[in-house]
DNA sequence: GCCATATATTGACAACAATCAATATATGGC
DNA sequence: GCCATATATTGATTGTTGTCAATATATGGC
């Protein structure tokens, strides 16, 4: 992974309710209606977050008749902690 | 550390001067001017980069003379590196 | 075909961010 | 005290972001 990217990625989950959304698709894939119900926004902005989520690969979705199911992109995810472990301090 | 500060923490890096700065200061201790040197970037962009890197205390700071020293907090890096890897994935 | 529901898109707005030029501040040497 | 140097602050500009209301699109059931 280059440092663009990561950097891109870090950007994707600096908003506390998309790092939120990632946090709750590690329990598995869940569609828009149920994580609307979680956070206090608009469908509009839910949709939005979505968008810059699965911009970065981060979040993949399933589409199945009217819903959407979101899930965490694991490789992409496992790629970006081991970007970040690798930055050794000290 | 709460999901806010590691979403404030990830804003932070989520800039590609910032996080190539975080990497340079893995090799230790470096004074504005060296970095200055090592992007295309003016004196006064650096210092704002730098303040926001110590703002979220991932970076400090060691006045000398005329000159400041950066370093990375190594505390606080690993403080969100052990919250990033806690995010586990399928 | 019409309706209800799930999601996306558009347009607007206020807030914020990255950047620079110009200027200010602080420090050390003379 | 003056000068050179290192860094910070200010002000301006341009672009981006988070949010919503309104509207559009898509799907399934009747």
């Amino acid at each position: 992974m280059t440092d663009k990217e990561a950097a891109l990625l870090c950007k994707a989950i600096g908003d506390l309710h998309r790092l939120q959304i990632v946090q709750l698709l590690t329990h598995g894939e869940q569609c828009a209606c149920e994580l609307l119900e979680k956070f206090a926004i608009t469908q509009p902005t839910l949709s939005h977050h979505m968008r810059i989520l699965c911009r970065v690969k981060l979040v993949q979705v399933r589409k199945e008749g009217k819903w959407c199911h979101y899930s965490l992109n694991c490789e992409k995810f496992v790629e970006f902690k081991n970007y970040i472990e690798k930055i050794t301090c000290c």
